[in-house]
DNA sequence: TGTTAGGATGGTATCGTTACCATATGGTAT
DNA sequence: ATACCATATGGTAACGATACCATCCTAACA
């Protein structure tokens, strides 16, 4: 491997000589720039980030810690972060927790390990030990998408009460009285509020909720759908928790012969991106993914260099409402 | 920040004897075992991987370089990448290339400055620079899901020249004599081998070419979509070379006023995960890019530590034939 | 009893870079 | 002429860990 000393001494110059040529720091001459340089090129030198950073105590790399990189909605999170990252100059790590806090745990360790700038966690359950680990170290963290109660640190996420109070008024608009809710895992932030959306919405109308709870899959939704079609009353309407659900609880209705929407109106939350749908069908509450994770991005760079808003952020984005097919028209 | 020298002082032991618990190497009692790791655990050490990886000269860290993660293809070859890698203790680092070359040098520059151990590439161009600029820096690099002419490098992908021709085979059985392909970016081997299939297929059945050619997306499959409606004779069948392509032409023959089956034809290549798709539709070539990325993975990791077979590898695996519903039934 | 092998531990140098301080030169203001 | 500043460059130590070699102790064997 070739070191800076190699440089130097190509180029006739001390090896700090070379770093500040390389790093456009401090002063040099033109003539010892354009010497340094031609020995970098020479050598085909590549500088060495991880004595660097040993040095510096920084890397310019941060994580994203979430639960799958599967699911379209943390797919374009992914991406979101890594533009915004990759353009002021820092690398990303990425780790699927599959919900799993103990998979989360041993992640983070091997992040603090590789001390990292900064990370971005999406918590695995709403427990706040993960958060507090990362802090315990002077870690800058951004808590992405999901609420962790008893944390101190700043939150970017969606607005999942309101996205799911609004797609419940709708349908109550349309005239549904029997509105069955397909809920994600209860700890869930993101499924807690969803529900408690719904549950005043019900409440509003003065209606009587009707709620299953399963996971995030559409495995569970499947089972969930099933479970709420062997139910008295039988709902008119169900409302998804998020769009794997749905998927699983379209599947269970077609199979029991019911159509959507003319016998059964379907919504759901989360909107799969335009590239991925042939037939754009479900209504949903649309999280703005992409501007989310670069929001909670810029803010965790701010936060690494220092600068930022002293006080912790709750940045809370909306939902849009996006109707189409499978919610249906007015009922009698 | 406390490191080994602390533990080491609290302990009532050498720094390298911390170490050698800690990566349990060399001999150390039961006795300074567990003062050690009472030591570890009072003051929440971290051990500081780039001052090790500095001395051992080895990250555990590997790159994973692709073209958009936003792509369900690729989200699932990065779910495979990183269920390897971590379960072999290594870290991902990824990033997106958009098919930019220079966007693509600019990150192996950075990923070889961060002394990854190996990297898995997804070659913006069929060209070789890349893949023989990390070769030159004695690097492990495995070309991923597409071919680079020219390059002595191990190669893991899919049989897009056999899936194409599968595919088209198919149309003709059907009694179709009007094939149009709806292409991607000439020089991309992917893009490259599916016209390749294709021509065979149609050669073979002496039937004549038409051919566009366009980009990955859905906004150049649309486009596609529309010119070759406009051209004489029209395609009784249309052959999208991948999802988004597929999807964008979907769009333009709704737009058109045609249905699919009936009207025309449709195949695409790469499947979407069932998880995503609410009505199965499309007939396609799947790739078993999970697989795919695992295999390679697995692979790099056996280079990295010096492991594998001598020989440069190329790995092709079989595309599988999905039919559904939009590629019909017998034509007259 | 002396020798030896292996278990257990420590000292020092080193990985490649940059922080910090020191030095030297030439030009300009007083 | 002196002081001072900006430019230009270098020497040395340090970041936090491990490789390498050395040392000491105990038990077992000839």
């Amino acid at each position: 491997m070739t070191t800076i000393h190699d440089v130097a001494k190509l180029a006739g110059v001390a090896p700090i000589t070379v770093s500040r040529v390389i790093n456009h720091s401090g002063y040099a001459s033109a003539e010892t720039r354009r010497r340094v340089e031609a020995a970098v090129a020479e050598l085909g030198y590549v500088p060495n980030r991880l004595a660097r950073s040993l040095r510096v105590k920084r890397t310019n790399a941060i994580a994203l810690v979430l639960t799958d990189i599967t699911n379209p909605f943390f797919t374009t999170v992914a991406r979101g972060v890594e533009d915004v990252a990759s353009a002021a100059g820092y690398s990303v790590t990425f780790c699927n927790t599959d919900e799993d806090a103990a998979k989360e745990q041993r992640n983070i360790d091997l992040l603090l390990q590789q001390q990292v700038d900064g990370i971005l966690l999406v918590p695995a359950l709403s427990s706040a030990d993960a958060v507090q680990a990362i802090q315990a170290h002077d870690l800058p963290v951004i808590v992405l998408d999901r609420r962790v109660p008893g944390a101190e640190a700043d939150v970017v996420r969606c607005d999942s009460a309101g996205g799911a109070y609004e797609l419940v008024r709708y349908l109550v608009g349309l005239g549904h009285r029997h509105i069955a809710m397909l809920g994600g895992p209860a700890g869930t932030s993101t499924a807690d509020d969803r529900l408690s959306g719904y549950r005043q919405a019900m409440r509003e109308a003065g209606l009587e909720e009707q709620v299953e709870t399963g996971s995030f899959t559409q495995t569970s939704g499947y089972e969930m759908a099933q479970r709420t079609l062997s139910r008295s009353p039988q709902p008119s309407a169900i409302f998804a928790a998020n769009n794997f659900i749905a998927i699983g609880a379209m599947k269970a209705l077609q199979e029991a012969g019911l159509n959507v929407p003319e016998d059964m109106a379907l919504v759901g939350f989360d909107d799969l991106p335009a590239a991925l749908v042939m037939f754009p069908f479900l209504t949903v509450a649309a999280q703005p993914a992409y501007e989310m994770a670069c929001k909670a991005t810029e803010l965790l760079l701010a936060r690494i260099e220092g600068e930022g808003p002293e006080a912790v952020q709750e940045i809370v984005l909306p939902t849009e409402l996006i109707v189409r097919q499978s919610s249906g028209t007015r009922i009698s």
